[in-house]
DNA sequence: AGCACGCCGACT
DNA sequence: GTCGGCGTGCTC
């Protein structure tokens, strides 16, 4: 029963027909409690503890056929073991909402645009004025004689079905049923294979070598090496076996992109799944898939448990993203999910990166998983050229040293386009009193106020608490508040100012709150009315920008001396991959860091021999102090309004822990967690570390039922976390 | 989670 | 004399 209980819940069965399908993996309506709920059958069993009396029947069968496999069972029973985390809840996570309410598994029947009378006669110029798709859907009717099935839309990359409503709603076309099985015309031509290059092609080799069995494979391949065609050419033999393929990405904003490419080369439409559908769409993808009615699916991380009918390849594309880690109830890793599910499907597969995270580099040393590697831009592009700038005892403007300034102003002479990245959102990280030392600080959080100058506000990122911009000190009545750091659109100013001629535009989560705004401004850059693009991490992802030849990182600095010990590894990350949104083929792109610590060893090992070498050092940091890859970790995180009652809970598992453990397993904490006061609640965390898996697990299946005895545990929310990828 | 029960303070 | 705040316990 989908409830965060670590339990089974036993009901009888009744003995009739209607039950004699009944499987494990098939849903099933039960009573709990007082009301009705969907659950799932994991196991038919003829014996219980629970007392007959108490035992209730259940109320109906869903599912004739299971809809998940005993493998995908198993799994998700393995993963609830694994991730210590509530069985109903773990297998709820693998169906899609509209199925877990109990929703019909049912085909619907299959529609048909067909265009009517009055579509005949309507005037196309008007509309292609007014609501261009609508009138793009009417040539794709005319086209194909009027009638075009409803799923051959389904590999376009807009939303078409507000369309189709419309053009309904004005009755210029209907919708009819029509053979399913009748297979829909593409909606996108088919684009001719394209030559690989010899890395390419033994990646391509490798791989199809391994089809039928499990292996690991990571994939490195620097931006632009056609990582997309390597995926497009393995998907395209899975399907040549009549296989399925799940493609899973980091985030929404990435599929319609690869999407397209993957319409243009594959022969079989291409389903998606991804939290910016409706649920009708996301369940559907799901049951096609399952059914095998669908054969590539392209989704985020949950798209890692759809059942597959003829399972051949899962690929995680942008491994090394922390967006495959769930950070609330279930939370699993898609990335390692998909390694365990390959394992247990006897599939490859393909983990790829152009700066994969230490873990997976890590296991590629050990064998665990095959490494191949990219080295080259696909079209003789170069790589760009590093340099560092040291800001020490510089003049700076806004941020801006004078050596970049001069970059940017010689980059738009040459009516080229300069990308600057900075990690900061907002005017300043600080409002501070001149006079007293005041700073603005959120009432509810242990964190500054951060000043939003467009808006005039103050913002809290961690709350989003928000109060007017004060004129005078809170503290002390002066008016002599300043604007302490920088943020996004502290620089925006300063580039207006400089460089009053050239388009600006500003890419972070504030300039792209309204939707399709990001697109919109992704549409200038590309139009070239932009010359100068400035963001956060937005900017990392995924779209390439072919006339931006000048890259600056402003701060590298927070990054190189966090107490996070990951932020070495995200900086490397971060500045590989806003180097690889530059240059283009017959240009060399200049990336430039703004540093005050231009020796720093491991920043130079970056730029001067590359993410590898990089990833290989910090490694053996890793390894000296003990830290994953080279140990595992479980976070126990505790939090109350009670400034102390997290800090007591904590402290009491620590010591049954101890207890448990005898010196095999390092227990480190309780501490407050990194801003341990959010929305006025005290964040506090224990640590479990051991360099033997086993160990570590072995302890948690002894320690979490003393958890739930604790009398402290009842004044706070807790939870575990197992491989924590952020210690917050 | 979602719900009921039950015990205390703020209203008609 | 009752409404409703949320702490506590239970769900086969």
């Amino acid at each position: 029963v989908p409830v965060p209980i670590h339990k089974m819940f036993d009901y009888l069965l009744p003995d009739c027909a209607e039950y004699a399908n009944a499987r494990p993996g098939a849903r099933i309506a039960v009573p709990f409690g007082r009301y009705q709920k969907t659950a799932y059958l994991l196991e038919i069993a003829s014996k219980t503890d629970i007392a007959p009396a108490d035992l209730k029947p259940v109320i109906a069968l869903l599912d004739e056929t299971p809809l998940l496999s005993e493998d995908d069972l198993a799994l998700l029973c393995w993963l609830s073991r694994y991730y210590h985390h509530p069985i109903g809840e773990v297998v709820n996570a693998a169906f899609p909402v509209l199925l877990r309410r109990g929703g019909s598994p049912g085909l619907e029947p299959a529609k048909a645009m067909q265009q009517t009378e009055r579509g005949r006669a309507a005037s196309l110029e008007d509309l292609r004025r007014r609501a261009p798709r609508q009138a793009a859907l009417l040539d794709m009717l005319n086209q194909r004689s009027g009638s075009l099935p409803i799923a051959a839309l389904a590999g376009l990359d807009w939303n078409w079905r507000p369309a189709v409503d419309s053009l309904g709603r004005k009755g210029l076309v209907r919708l009819v049923e029509c053979d399913p099985a009748v297979q829909p015309e593409r909606s996108v031509p088919l684009l001719p294979e394209i030559q690989l290059n010899r890395a390419q092609l033994d990646a391509v080799a490798s791989v199809s070598a391994a089809f039928g069995t499990y292996k690991a494979f990571l994939l490195e391949g620097v931006t632009g090496s056609g990582k997309t065609e390597v995926y497009s050419r393995l998907i395209q033999r899975v399907l040549d076996r009549d296989e399925q393929a799940i493609v899973l990405l980091p985030e929404i904003s990435l599929t319609p992109q690869l999407q397209a490419r993957f319409s243009e080369r594959l022969a079989a439409p291409v389903a998606v799944f991804h939290s910016g559908l409706t649920e009708s769409d996301r369940c559907r993808a799901w049951l096609d898939m399952r059914h095998g009615r669908a054969s590539v699916l392209l989704g985020t991380r949950s798209a890692v448990f759809t059942p597959l009918r003829r399972p051949g390849l899962l690929i995680v594309d942008e491994e090394h993203d922390p967006a495959f880690k769930q950070q609330e109830g279930f939370r699993f890793s898609a990335r390692d999910v998909a390694v365990i599910r390959a394992q247990r499907l006897n599939i490859p597969v393909v983990l790829g990166s152009a700066t994969p995270s230490l873990e997976s580099q890590y296991n590629a040393m050990r064998r665990r998983y095959h490494s191949l590697f990219l080295p080259q831009r696909a079209g003789q592009a170069l790589p760009p050229v590093f340099r560092l700038i040291d800001i020490r005892n510089q003049p700076l403007d806004e941020g801006l040293s004078p050596g970049l300034v001069a970059l940017i102003a010689q980059t738009l002479a040459r009516s080229e386009q300069i990308l600057l990245f900075l990690n900061r959102r907002g005017f300043a990280p600080t409002l501070i009193c001149h006079a007293c030392g005041w700073v603005a600080r959120c009432p509810r959080c242990d964190a500054n106020l951060v000043v939003h100058a467009n808006a005039e506000r103050l913002r809290c990122h961690h709350c989003n608490h928000e109060k007017a911009l004060p004129k005078r000190c809170q503290q002390c009545g002066v008016d002599d508040l300043r604007r302490l750091g920088l943020g996004t659109e502290r620089v925006e100013k300063a580039l207006m100012r400089l460089f009053p001629d050239a388009g600006l535009a500003r890419v972070d989560r504030d300039s792209t709150r309204r939707k399709g705004s990001l697109e919109n401004t992704l549409g200038n850059i590309h139009a070239g009315t932009v010359d100068i693009l400035l963001g956060t991490q937005m900017l990392t992802k995924g779209h390439h920008f072919s006339r931006v030849t000048l890259v600056g990182i402003l701060d590298v600095d927070a990054a190189l001396y966090s107490i996070d010990y990951r932020a070495h590894e995200r900086m490397a990350q971060q500045i590989i991959q806003v180097a690889g949104r530059a240059g283009r083929e017959d240009k060399t792109g200049m990336v430039v860091l703004q540093t005050r610590h231009p020796e720093h060893a491991l920043l130079r090992l970056l730029i001067e021999e590359g993410y590898r070498s990089f990833a290989l050092a910090a490694l053996t940091e890793r390894k000296a102090a003990n830290l994953p890859p080279y140990s595992h970790q479980a976070l126990l995180r505790a939090e109350a309004v009670d400034p102390t009652a997290a800090h007591r809970f904590l402290t009491k598992v620590a010591a049954v822990a101890q207890a448990l453990s005898r010196g095999r397993i390092d227990i480190l904490g309780p501490v407050p967690a990194p801003r341990a006061r959010r929305a006025g609640r005290y964040h506090y965390q224990l640590l479990l570390q051991c360099g033997h898996r086993q160990s570590l697990h072995a302890l948690l299946d002894r320690l979490l039922p003393e958890c739930f005895k604790l009398e402290e545990r009842r004044r706070v929310r807790w939870s575990l976390d197992i491989d924590p990828s952020d210690l917050c």
